[in-house]
DNA sequence: ACAGATGTTGGCAGCGCTGCCAATCTGATT
DNA sequence: AATCAGATTGGCAGCGCTGCCAACATCTGT
């Protein structure tokens, strides 16, 4: 009850373990053990520990802990997760599905943002391999030389997120890019259109939408009607790029009969545009996004787009990492929305 | 060069300084200072330690680094940060202003999310204080007294982000939401607007949107014109979320000539109601949101909304955290962005 | 009553690193 | 030649915890 020493001495020391220990009368092994609910322990002993805790307001040493504990069986319970961007959906979601899984499993999980920049990813990566994580989790495939050496070198898990076009390193979990762009041309094609463009923000970022791009083309030039036109924006994805990038298209190109987006909110700033220059979609206009955002489909016409699979995603990649099967890519597939608008 | 070992000892043991150190033919405590590039040490030497490390692949231990420094000047360059989601985008914003400046201090950061549950938050600080950290940052001021309890006796800095309508513990970094209410009522009123509508999601899971509300109310309240008509749509706030319920408003209150929404995922959903239903915006009925997201700049007709100063908000709260200046609570304002809408 | 299981407990050596201090070396100063 | 400040270096004791092992205590069945 009293802390009053904290406001003369210079430095309050922390409550430890051992001080824990002293107070119940016990021995450091035997709080330790009652503390991580392992091994054995009589209940008086146990209700012993717990109140000397209460009434010491002791917190564990987490880093203590894992260093004292790494090299054996339960090890660093600890997960490294790279992502690109915060602002993109598309990476919370990944987030919330592996960090579930993590949590459920008593991983704590320490996050990197690279910004989509590939040194940055590689700092980063070598960051976290200083917390001795038991793996990590990054997104896409490519990576720095320097960052494919430290991932082998390092000897953990490591399970690479979203894009299965490609040889992986460990496990890689995701659905085929390409193959989303082929089948949203596909789609279009189906449909009757043919006089397709693209609109993208800056693909040197973003590879997966590259990726993309290469199916969609690839679609449409073997069923001979090749991309009419595209309008690369630069900088990221949004809906204001993609709101003047396609108001450039149309200008340029007012014979389009149907717009590929690099994703949606691209396309939510098509629609926008279209809706104040009165371009009737789909009738003059069709539009076709990717990831299908909430957003998308509260529009007063829902987006055609795909919807990928995130957070399970985000929870396979947690799943295999803990668990340590062969090494394996596994494709989580996707689902086109077929919208009001293609 | 020979990693062949790796394939036969069952347990690879991990390099570590003192290898280094044995390599680089040195003390291990000179490998530590270069490797911090703290204290001195000859050109010769950094040179002989930089060719070990690269030789044997090293990578330090972060654990055991925290462990030996905590107690120092040095101490833990860490702290924790507590967000209540990661789908609504001011959080990841936060994140962002906050590690950008933390990064630059050399901080690590590890984040804990708690899906807007207070038992959670007070389990995830909790868990992030036996990090031991150099400072916390949460989010708002409303915590559990469990929670407020560990934060003042763990005895390190802490900051609140976003709200200043109370009390903090330490620093407090954020701005006024009860102002926003006040100030977003007033530009209605200004405007002639007199039959006035709420839209709102799950208030009792964000409290800063009940603050909000209260001002909003409040400021009507006063100028002899309450607030004709709420709807609350169960569940988090998002575009359908805000269609549906401003639908079901309209329904039942035709007169209304403006909403307020809790804000712009709801606004949003409601200009499309707007947009489907031929509802004229703002003459028929006005729409007013709160955040400023990107894409509400985007839509037709830009959104009446409040720009919150996300970013720099982290961004202090990183900064305060790492100097020790005193408590205090720093306002940084937002600003009102007349769009079209209202 | 006794060997052998089973349950409970404490001591102590590390985990890999940093802080502190003493030792050594360098060159400049007297 | 002696002295001294400053630069450079290595040794070693922890940081707080967990794993391992030995020491008991208790409970079986014969």
């Amino acid at each position: 009850m009293n802390v009053q020493r904290s406001l003369q001495e210079p430095e309050r020391r922390l409550v430890t373990l051992s001080d824990v220990a002293r107070e119940a009368g016990v021995g450091e092994s035997t709080v330790s053990r009652v503390l991580r609910n392992q091994g054995s322990f009589s209940k008086a002993t146990q209700d012993r520990v717990a109140e000397a805790v209460a009434r010491l307001g002791y917190v564990p040493n987490r880093l203590a802990g894992m260093l004292a504990g790494s090299g054996s069986t339960a090890g660093a319970k600890l997960v490294g997760i790279v992502i690109p961007s915060l602002t993109n959906i598309v990476f919370p979601d990944l987030l919330r599905g592996a960090t579930a899984v993590l949590d459920r499993g008593g991983f704590q999980s320490v996050i990197g943002v690279s910004d989509y920049d590939p040194e940055r990813e590689e700092a980063l990566i070598g960051a976290l391999l200083s917390w001795r994580p038991a793996g990590l989790i990054v997104t896409g495939l490519e990576h720095t030389p320097g960052a494919l050496a430290r991932l082998r070198a390092s000897g953990i898990r490591i399970v690479e997120m979203i894009d299965t076009d490609g040889a992986g390193l460990d496990i890689v979990v995701g659905f085929s890019n390409r193959a989303v762009g082929c089948d949203s041309a596909r789609h279009l094609l189906e449909r009757g259109y043919r006089r397709i463009g693209y609109v993208g923000h800056d693909i040197t970022q973003d590879l997966r939408a590259a990726k993309r791009l290469a199916g969609f083309c690839e679609t449409l030039q073997e069923a001979g009607c090749p991309l009419a036109e595209r309008e690369i924006a630069s900088g990221p994805s949004s809906a204001a790029a993609g709101r003047e990038a396609l108001a450039r298209l149309v200008a340029r190109r007012p014979d389009l009969d149907a717009v590929y987006f690099s994703n949606d909110d691209m396309a939510l700033g098509g629609y926008f545009h279209c809706l104040t220059d009165g371009i009737a979609v789909p009738g003059r206009l069709a539009l076709f996004g990717f990831n299908a955002l909430d957003i998308a489909a509260a529009l007063p016409q829902p987006l055609t787009t795909i919807r990928t699979p995130r957070l399970e995603i985000g929870a396979a990649a947690a799943e295999r990492l803990a668990a340590d099967g062969p090494a394996e890519t596994v494709d989580l597939g996707y689902e086109l929305i077929a919208g009001a608008t293609a």
